[in-house]
DNA sequence: TTGACAAACTAACAATATTTGTTTATACTG
DNA sequence: CAGTATAAACAAATATTGTTAGTTTGTCAA
């Protein structure tokens, strides 16, 4: 009864923030509602596509964020430098927000249209570096599946704790694999 | 009523090709149940522990073929052959059982025990083949981390199909990205 | 003031995992 | 062979999920 007028924008900007402060695994629509002291059936009128949408909203929303802090990062930046810095804000973006990476790099759902454009924004500042170092197109297309699978797969098993061990620290680990793909580069 | 004498066993292996069939998003008691003709209540007279357990059970018996192929494929190999036999060997487990695979790298569900004693079996083959180049304890650790991200990045994104890109193909990215980390390795 | 729009509600459905109590087929025992 | 015990399978019910349809009711504009 109380009316506060939400909106889509509202409402996702609340999921976002349930997902980055509980994680994906606890995010549900009854949550969700109420976070925002509506009924769960109430948030229907603003998202019609259902939770399928809200999640594939915020996916894009992540990318684009994700991206614009990488770009960010490698502006100004050459070769090596950017390289190093576009690696240093890929990982921290992941570790600022997990349950977003999470989400985003989360392959279950196959929302095609948005895995299509999400793949085609998530690689400019990837091509971007790679561009400034002196390889072929087709040896490009190389590295950036290197550094990609590199950066994602180090990141995620960090994030879920797969790299318990403690000798030598993560920050060590993640500067050796980056400097490695550096010197390959030249 | 025909009562065909199921076991834990049979219900695991039979919860298995399931998810290897139809993926682990399709998944759920209900199939499980319908593919051994029985009710889904009866699926909890063998296993206990439900869902979480079935799953658990899975996962480790994954890990283990998983390692078992690896070892086998590094077997009686040297330095740079065992490191790219083992990585072709990671490569195409996953690509053979996409679902498990999925499973087991899944984050999600945070059963520590099983994902401890994961990490341990996960990382045996890794460890066996870095130990015979010739570097430090700590950079060996070091090392360890980036193979395992290298290969479980790689992997993972090639399955959930984020290397669109057609230009070059898939495993010429692969060996380029294992020939990186063993030139360095020297 | 009145009407219209839509925000929010109630009620209901289907599908999920799971628990409890009951039947009953099978295997063992006297 | 008869009888009993074990447990395989069941039926019924509960608590969550996400979601749809229909209804009430603020709120804003005419």
């Amino acid at each position: 009864m109380p009316r506060q007028g939400l909106n889509k924008q509202a409402v996702t900007e609340a999921a976002t923030a349930l997902i980055e402060e509980k994680g994906i695994a606890a995010f549900s629509m009854n949550e969700l509602a109420r976070r925002l002291n509506i009924k769960t059936a109430s948030l229907y009128a603003h998202v019609k596509g259902g939770m399928d949408e809200l999640l594939s909203d915020i996916k894009l929303n992540t990318i684009s964020q994700m991206t614009e802090a990488e770009m960010a990062a490698i502006e100004g930046k050459e070769k090596d430098m950017a390289l190093f810095a576009l690696a240093e804000a890929y990982r921290n973006y992941a570790k600022e927000h997990p349950g977003l990476y999470m989400l985003v790099t989360g392959s279950q759902h196959g929302d095609s249209t948005v895995l299509e454009q999400a793949a085609e924004e998530f690689s400019k500042p990837i091509r971007t570096v790679l561009s400034q170092f002196g390889v072929s197109e087709k040896e490009q297309a190389n590295y950036e599946r290197v550094l990609r699978g590199m950066m994602h797969g180090f990141v995620s098993q960090e994030e879920c704790g797969a790299f318990s061990g403690q000798a030598a620290n993560l920050n060590e680990s993640y500067f050796l694999a980056v400097r490695i793909i550096a010197e390959s580069l030249e």
